[in-house]
This record gives C-alpha cells, sequence and structure tokens, in this order.
DNA sequence: TACGGACCTTTC
DNA sequence: AAAGGTCCGT
C-alpha cells in the first residue's frame, strides 16, 4: 500500500538537501524533478520538498516519516538549546537552518555503510555504499532496501575488493560473520533499547570498527544522541574551538576520550547535533580556514 | 597503556 | 597529499 500526504513544515524547520547530503546517510538520491528518493530499513520514500510543505509517497504513514524525520522536536528550539551551552556555535547556525539528525531505523545500513567510511572521502562512500545497497530488492521508487544480514553473509571479499572497496573488503566480511555469531540484527536492534554506554563497546567488537565508526553508528543508526563522532573534521573544530593547545596534534585515542568527554559534559543530551554543526562547518569551511592560516604562517 | 606506521583506492 | 580510521607491533 503506497501512503500520499503533506506535512506542512517551513524549510527552516528542516532542510532536506542540507540534511540527506551531510554526511549520516549516503544513499538518498535527487532525481530529475528535484524529488528525494530514498529508504531506511522497511520504508521507502518519495520526499518532494518545497518552502513550506513536504509532500509524501511512501509506504509507511505520517506519523513513521514524521518519526524518521524527527519532525515533532522543533529545530529552533533545539538550535537554541545548543547556542545557549555553546555561543561559539552561534555564527554558525544562521547558514545551517534545518540540518537536522535523522531518526534512522536501518541500523544495518549504518553500519556497513560506515565500515566504508573511514579514511576516506565521500565521492568514493557514496559509490561504494549503493553498491552495498544494489544487493537488496527494488522498492517502488526506484531505491534498493538494503539487503539483510543474510544477503549480505553472500558476499565475499573478493568481489567487494575488485570492486574498489580496498582493504575494507575484509573488515565487511568479517564484521558481517561476526554479527551473526553474536546473534544477528537481533543483537544489534537491541542495542537501540541499551545506553551509549552499553551500545558502543558492542560495537567495537566488530572488526573494522573503532571508536569513531561506533560513534557515527550510536549516533545515525541507534539513536544515541549524546555520541560524539570525533573524525578529522570535529578534531579541527573542538581543539580550533576548546583546544587550542592540541591544535594540530594527532587525534591519539587518549585525546580522543578525553576531548568527546569534555564535549559530552558540555552539550549533554544534544551533543550530537551540536557535533554535526560544527562537523558541517568544517567541512564547508575549513578548507579556506586551513588555506588562511597556512598561507599567513608559510613563509 | 600509548604512540606511529601501514593500509586500498580515488580524487583534489 | 589527503580523504569523515582501524589495526598491529613496539
Amino acid at each position: 500500500m503506497i501512503h500520499q500526504y503533506r506535512i506542512a513544515i517551513s524549510i527552516q524547520e528542516i532542510n532536506l538537501e542540507r540534511t540527506l547530503r551531510s554526511g549520516q546517510t549516503f544513499r538518498w538520491k535527487k532525481d530529475d524533478s528535484g524529488i528525494w528518493q530514498g529508504a531506511d530499513g522497511n520504508a521507502w520514500f518519495s520526499l518532494r520538498q518545497t518552502e513550506d510543505s513536504i509532500d509524501v509517497s511512501s509506504n509507511v504513514d505520517e506519523p513513521t516519516t514524521r518519526l524518521y524525520l524527527d519532525l515533532d522536536r522543533s529545530f529552533a528550539d533545539f538550535a537554541a538549546h545548543v547556542a545557549a551551552h555553546g555561543s561559539e556555535l552561534s555564527p554558525m547556525l544562521s547558514g545551517m537552518q534545518g540540518l537536522r539528525v535523522l531518526n534512522a531505523t536501518g541500523t544495518l545500513e549504518t553500519v556497513f555503510t560506515f565500515l566504508c567510511s573511514g579514511n576516506n572521502s565521500l565521492h568514493r562512500i557514496i559509490p561504494m555504499a549503493g553498491y552495498l545497497g544494489g544487493k537488496g530488492s527494488l522498492w517502488p521508487n526506484g531505491a534498493y532496501r538494503f539487503p539483510d544480514l543474510d544477503q549480505l553473509l553472500e558476499v565475499t571479499e573478493a568481489e567487494l575488493r575488485s570492486a574498489g572497496f580496498g582493504y575494507r573488503a575484509k573488515f565487511i566480511v568479517q564484521s558481517a560473520a561476526r554479527m551473526r555469531d553474536q546473534g544477528g540484527e537481533t543483537w544489534l536492534h537491541q542495542l537501540r533499547n541499551a545506553t551509549y554506554d552499553q551500545a558502543w563497546p558492542e560495537l567495537t567488537s566488530l572488526p573494522g570498527i573503532g571508536r569513531k565508526i561506533a560513534d557515527c553508528i550510536c549516533l545515525f543508526g541507534l539513536g544515541h544522541q549524546d555520541a560524539v563522532p570525533i573524525d578529522t573534521h570535529l578534531w579541527q573544530q573542538l581543539t580550533r574551538l576548546y583546544h587550542p593547545d592540541l591544535v594540530g596534534e594527532s587525534l591519539t585515542a587518549s585525546r580522543y576520550e578525553y576531548v568527546s568527554r569534555a564535549f559530552r559534559d558540555r552539550f549533554g543530551p544534544v551533543a550530537g547535533w551540536a557535533h554535526q554543526f560544527l562537523f558541517e562547518d568544517n567541512v564547508v569551511n575549513g578548507r579556506s580556514r586551513r588555506a588562511d592560516r597556512t598561507s599567513s604562517d608559510v613563509r
């Protein structure tokens, strides 16, 4: 059955373009008509956004879509909350209206696509995520349902190697096998009911998943919004804003723990959202900021 | 326990 | 050289 409905909401409250291209999910596509085609877990969505509404076609009802897009929380309230805990983020917020952290339920997809993300760039992560997604079945909107664990278990390391996955091929095959041994998707989804502190060590027990990717899975795939993935972008931001003595230093495990805890202490339950703004700001502005610094420092 | 180097491949 | 890191050996 196909549901069709219009959700009245301003583009300041949720900006699909900004949100779906912010690197928390990798398989959404905007078609030639400007409609976003995607899938998450058991759902598929066609979304057409205007200034004040989103027209939805989907196999799920409106409450389910609202939950996925997290629409029942106010972006404006949230942004105010972030600004109250860190005024240094205020200047960034005006350019990031409607950038949200989605409430994905397809946790298996989060695990295996972020397994592709390490030491990699978006230009390559997206086609890799698309390749894995293609192992699943086709939804009516042209998006692929992400394969289940049994389907992933059929993929071989040799195949992924030849598909350009590099050394991540082994991690993917090994993690799929390990997950099966630990209880499969039942085990994974049960981490949703666990706390962040409980879920994190479970995830890092999978090969290829270290502290950063475990934090991504906690935040983007399990709904643990106190998780703070610290990648190279966050590290640049956090050192610049809060730990100037560490600027330019390498991100070691001990520094990760230290900086991560400090950020969580500052922003509490909205730490994950605050992280998303800092990440996005660095992706957009970081290069020029680095260029400014080096051009004035060097020579 | 903690750091530094290797690691696939593509793109800037 | 750097990319939204992780693993391994010292």
